[in-house]
Parts: C-alpha cells; structure tokens; sequence
DNA sequence: GAGTGGTCTAGACCACTAT
DNA sequence: TAGTGGTCTAGACCACTCC
C-alpha cells in the first residue's frame, strides 16, 4: 500500500476515532508530542492532523489544542417532501426554512445560545447583473441587502448575504417588525405567500476571508448554497448566498422521481445544454466564484 | 489585514482567475517557480496553490503542472420539482435518477466518453447494521452489494457503494438484463414502483483511500451522500454510499415551502431530538464515520 | 513562562513522464 | 535528462491564552 508517514499516523488516529477508543470531545496530544511519539518532523504530523480535521473528524483550536470531533454536532437541515430521520442519526434537526427566524428557533430549542451579527448595517443598494438576474429584477434597481454572521454558542455557523426587492421590503429599514417573520410579514403586507425555493449547492474550501469570519481553519470546507426563494406567483422575493462551514451541517432530501417511461418529461434543459458545450471560456464570473 | 505569504500569492493568483486574467486551462507557472517570484520558499508558494485548488479554482496534476479550472466544468444534479437553470450557469446538467444508467447518458449526451469500472466483483453479501436499518430488513439478510466507479474521459467522477434486497435483485447476478434499467426491470419483474428517493449530503475532504480511487489530491473536497431509494409501497429498494467529487458537481433542489401558519405540521422530530441532546459519546460509528 | 496551533524557511529525495 | 508535483526534515518565530 505504501502510505506516507502523514497517512500512516492519520490512518492510525482515524481509527481510534471511528472505533471509539478515542471518545467525542477527547483532547488529542499536541503536534510537537505526536510528532516525537511517531519519529517523524513536526510538519509531518501536523499534516495527518489536517487531514482529520478536514474530514471532520476533528476540530482543532489555537492554543487549546485539538479536540474529536462528532457527526452529532452536525446541524440537520431537512428539505423537500415529508423526511424522516435517517436510522442511527443523531444528528440534530432544523425547521431551517418551514419557519423563519428558523436558525434562532432551532437553536434555542436546543438549547443553545443562538446569535445574529449583521456584518453591514443593512441598506439599499443597487442590483448588480448577478442579484438583478436571480430577482427577475432590472440591473441598477434598488434592493435590500442583508449581510450576517449565524453563531451558535459561539460557534460560527454560517453567511449569509441576502438582497431583496426594495419595493417589497425596502420600509423594513425603519419599520420594526419584531419577532414576525419577514415572510409572513410579506404576506399580510403585500398579499405575497411564499412556497417554494431554489437552491444551488457546492463544497469548497473555504477562502481566508471565509475562514476569518466563520473562525475556521485553512483545511475546513465550507458548502456555498445559492438559495431564491419565490412566491406563488413566481416573483422572487429573496436571493441568498450562504457559506455555511461543513463539518457543522448536513443536508437531507427527499423527493419524487419521475416515471421510468416518461423519460424527460421535464425537457432535456437545452438552454443549459446547448451553453454548457460552448467553450465559453469568456464567461463574466458568477457569485459562485466569487468567494 | 495582515493576510500570510501564502494567502497574499493566493489573493493575487485567485483575482487573476476570477477576472479573467487567467483563463480556464490555462497552465499555471511550476511552483519552484512561483516561490522564486515572490521570494518565499517552495512550501509557502505550494500552500497558496493548494487552497486554490480546495477552492476549485485550480486543478493539479503530477508531472503535467496545475491549470485553472472552471465551474462550467461541473456537474449539475437537478433534484426536487423542476428546476430552471441558474442565470449565467453554464454547468451541464444531468438527468441523474430521472433515468436508470443516467450517468452513461449523461455523459454520452454530453459527447464525454463515460466508464464504469467494478471495484469489486458484485456479489451477495450478508446485510450489516447499518445496511439492514436501511433496507429495512433483519441483520444478516442477503443483500447484492456493487462497489464501482464512474468516469467521464478517463477522469473520476464518483465512487457508489450500493446494496438491494437479494429477494428483488439477487437473480441480477446471473441473469444479464443489458442496458435495461435497473429500475425498470425491477417494475416489470417485481411490479414494484420506484417513486421517491431521500438523500443526506455532507461535505468533507477525501480520505487517503478516496483520494487514490478519485485521483484527486489531499486538499480536494468531496460530497458524502447517502441515499436511499423508495418504491411507491415505501420498501427500499436500494441503499447507497455515494463519494463524489466536490469540484466536479454542482447540486440543485427545488422544493415547496409549507404553510408559515401551520407550523411544525410534519412534527418536530422529537426521536432525532432527544437523542440528540443526549451525549451519547459512546454512539457506534454509521456509514457517515466509515470514510 | 509554558504551551498551543499558525506560519515560514531552505533545503532534500521520490515517482513519474515527456522529450 | 529535465521538470513536475508529492512528501519530508529540522529547525524558526509568531500570537495567543492559561497559569
């Protein structure tokens, strides 16, 4: 098989994690230690301990020193249709979502200690060619910008950036709303009702501006969601880029597949299709690589 | 600021990139060489390449050097109701679970040249734990376990472990149903129905082994999914541990929103609460541990 | 002051491949 | 043979926190 030392002490590590023999919350021995105990340079063990850490099975503090990790940590967001837990999880569920304010409920009903940290003071600005696109909206009118931190005991959870149309939301810079939630709020004021929502998914790493905000380290990644919300009448009524740090989440879904026999009855998609074989190497960047 | 060496080079390759500078395929200068160009060592140029290449922005290849890469060159997984493309996506969509075989067809539609390599000789196998929970049948129970990678023009896409009820699908290991669905053929077999499907996703670094199986490197984020495939009558039909990729895919959803006023309708998970609250250190590692 | 992880240096050897 | 990324060494200094 021929592993590299780093591997060899990672594979060592993993094991007794994954068996038990390392416990959830355990505090493992120091880089400088590891790396005396394994014969090899400091370096090298420091690297078999990010790779643990980037597979989360670990997480790993400054001057508090490197701790297991546990999936049931993980923050369960479930989507789609009616989900059951999946058997064996002890993940932790969230009505991210069914309800809004969903991140605070869910966490208060936890038990912990939710908090919101607006990055920006929200404001209204104008709508780039990306926001402009997800809102249906013309490029330069004015939206409502959200920008905040979600921490939970401390614990950075996740981005969000959030744009909303001015016309819709834009008195809810001088109007206190309290508690309600925006979306019900949307509907008792503009007759909107919110049902149903888009959403885009990729892992990453996560970059040092990310990393910073979110408090995470250079081998910790991160899942990028572009979310658009949209009412019946299917007008978007919000478009959101989150960055939430990966080894905190997991996501369910659960949905319907279509008939055997009525192959592409949704359409082939040729509009993707037909740009997605173009070169295109031209292409303006998105807010999917714009980090 | 403040920002490290590594993330200054970082900082300065990545805008490169993202404005076009920098072209996708394009082929980035040697690492000995980027050290001299910034005046640091070898190991500091290659940590700033490294985090592009976990931010996806960069691909590496031993020997043939590193070149930028570009979102268009992922996979995009459509889920849920129908989905519209993104704005300004160019991703190439596919039709994956719509049909059987589809990532065969994908691909060949496409115009890439896919294969499915078995990792292991498909075989019946007793059920463990974790598989019988999800199956839902007794411990021990015959189940045909397939093990196999899918590539497109020779570069890994993703690994799938999966496993069915021998009593469905056990006579599939002599009998030869050609490029008939799988699906399919258990509907005009069994008469039994596929209609839904539930998935959990997260999302992690590869571990040595995936790492070797997927040739890609140790800073590349793949998504863990485990899935499990339902026939009209509820019964599982297929259970399966999916490693794909991260950079190589995009994930999209699209799902209905419930009533803001009928809150919690689909209950509050109160099983996957309380356990969740326990500590429960001593819990046995599930299929989302066993890298 | 001691100890933690974060960063960095200036080398080294390896496997592999294109020429 | 030259050049690539992959791995490793044996140090170093830093910022930060706990004692």
């Amino acid at each position: 098989m021929e592993l590299g030392k780093a591997e060899e002490i990672a594979a060592k590590l993993r094991s007794d994690i994954l068996n038990g023999m390392l416990a959830a919350g355990t505090k493992l021995a120091p880089e400088r230690e590891l790396s005396e105990q394994f014969g090899v340079s400091r370096m090298t063990a420091r690297r078999a301990i990010q790779a643990l850490e980037g597979e989360g099975l670990v997480v790993r503090y400054p001057v508090r020193g490197t701790f297991v990790a546990g999936i049931r940590e993980r923050l369960l967001v479930e989507r789609g249709r009616e989900v059951q837990s999946p058997p064996g999880s002890q993940a932790i569920a969230a009505a991210e979502l069914r309800q809004s304010g969903s991140f605070l409920k869910d966490m208060q009903r936890l038990g912990r200690k939710p908090r919101v940290q607006f990055l920006e003071q929200s404001a209204l600005v104008a709508a780039s060619d990306d926001i402009a696109a997800h809102l249906h909206i013309p490029k330069g009118r004015l939206v409502l910008k959200r920008y905040r931190l979600q921490s939970a005991d401390n614990l950075p959870y996740r981005l969000i950036e959030s744009y909303y149309p001015a016309d819709l939301f834009g008195e809810l810079l001088t109007l206190d709303i309290g508690d309600t939630p925006l979306f019900a709020w949307l509907q008792e004021r503009h007759g909107l009702k919110v049902t149903h929502t888009q959403e885009m998914l990729i892992a990453r790493l996560a970059t040092q501006n990310e990393r910073q905000l979110l408090q995470i380290s250079a081998n910790a990644p991160v899942v990028a969601i572009d979310r658009t919300v949209l009412a019946s009448t299917g007008r978007p009524v919000e478009w959101a880029h989150i960055i939430a740090v990966a080894a905190l989440y997991m996501f369910t879904y659960e949905y319907d597949i279509l008939d055997w026999n009525q192959e592409q009855k949704h359409g082939d998609t040729p509009a993707t299709d037909q740009t997605s074989n173009t070169p295109g190497n031209q292409r303006r960047a998105t807010y999917w690589d714009r980090h």
